[in-house]
DNA sequence: CTGATGCTTCGATAAAGGTCGAACTATGCG
DNA sequence: CGCATAGTTCGACCTTTATCGAAGCATCAG
């Protein structure tokens, strides 16, 4: 019964109360000094730096030396979505850290998912892109249709640039709060950028809320077809 | 950054080498019983005991009393989507099945369970009616929703008969050939009546096995999706 | 009833690992 | 160069928890 992979390794990584809070920080996609993150873990900054090299240690971060900081960030989009996955689960259990608040509203909104954009909007997007055939489900790869890439052009998303690149292009990504898929990969990441560019959303500094402007929150609503509720 | 659910806690239970042990065991699908898994981890009853219990306490698992038995089983299909991402963060591929149960291969596909059907066929039709919702999970209980009776009135099985009866109507009955659950109550059985009105299936005297004709397997497996192996 | 089996609870023990103070290295700034 | 800042290493506590023996329930078979 020693086969398979080690499962209780990353887990217990990724179960230190300590550690968890750092990766849930750095689930904004964001790269942080070891400082920053003692100091939101509310650890001393030798702790800190012990779990860092740990989580590193087991693949979960890549750390960039900069100067003399020293970021880190998660490793690549399976941790992210290995994490929004546990944190749906813990969802599910009814297990929240804090009650819920105004904070936790904006978040369950609209918020950032590693690089891509998450939340009930990310879903509605998602549902959306599926209903319009520009996103179909082929056993368990997501492809981009032909309509669907004439879309994001007209969306000014080089589609060239992202297929030259290693990562995936589409990927299914379970949102915790709404359980249900957004969209990742480089694409779900390009829309985001996208998002940013036009102005249409504001990333709330230190939390993972994306904010809508006004006239961003219509526009994302006319481009995805998502009714005002 | 104290927002959203407690990843700490899962992960810990995950975290574990007992423990993960017991719910790599688990992804078979089986459900297992406490000594069965303790042997499986390596630890004592006692200590399995106690991790059992708090798996389930965090939401990880689902146990059920047989008898004397008590069979432990995931939680959900989410607990092993979990544990499939963490497999693959941990990097390698691992499966690992156990035989259980009778060894008469007639017996495993398809018998008699005191009124109802039971064996392999018997889980995957269980498992296709909760997979068309036609059957529900509410708490411990089975619930069949109005897709449900109305399929099963198609089918000509007169459900206010059933309904009016003491017994209960659904209930899930651990298969302990498959380990799984298969349909018992009396709508269980009354299917097993129709099948037979039907002349699906026959008797084999002196024994539980219950054998397909030809045309009746056709028509199970034509009714309940189910792929010819 | 009695004995056997499956599981749980309790308590003591021991190992693991998170934590921080202090000392140390490395980089940047004048 | 000296000094400040960022991060690491070391060593010593100390909390946490996995573990198993022993005893206690619960269920089943005669």
């Amino acid at each position: 019964m020693r086969e398979g992979p080690d499962i209780a390794y990353v887990s217990t990584l990724i179960g230190d109360p300590a550690r968890a809070n750092m990766l849930t920080l750095l689930m904004s996609g964001k790269a942080l000094t070891v400082s920053e993150l003692a100091e939101e873990a509310g650890v001393t900054i030798q702790t800190a730096s012990s779990h860092l090299s740990k989580l590193h240690t087991g693949g979960l971060l890549r750390p960039r030396k900069q100067g003399r900081h020293k970021y880190y960030a998660l490793a690549n989009e399976d941790v992210a979505r290995l994490l929004e996955g546990v944190m749906g689960l813990a969802a599910g259990v009814g297990h929240l850290r804090r009650r819920t608040g105004p904070k936790d509203a904006q978040l369950r909104h609209a918020r950032v998912c590693y690089n891509h954009l998450a939340g009930a909007l990310a879903t509605q997007m998602f549902d959306s892109l599926m209903a319009k055939r520009h996103l179909v489900l082929k056993g368990d790869d997501l492809i981009l249709t032909d309509a669907g890439a004439a879309f994001a052009r007209d969306f000014d998303i080089e589609l060239d640039v992202l297929h030259s690149a290693r990562a995936p292009l589409c990927r299914e990504c379970l949102d915790w709060s709404e359980r249900r898929s957004h969209l990742a990969g480089s694409l779900g990441r390009a829309f985001l950028i996208r998002f940013e560019e036009l102005s249409w959303v504001k990333r709330v500094e230190q939390t993972r809320i994306v904010s809508f402007s006004r006239s961003g929150d219509e526009a994302f609503r006319k481009l995805f077809s998502i009714e005002r509720p």
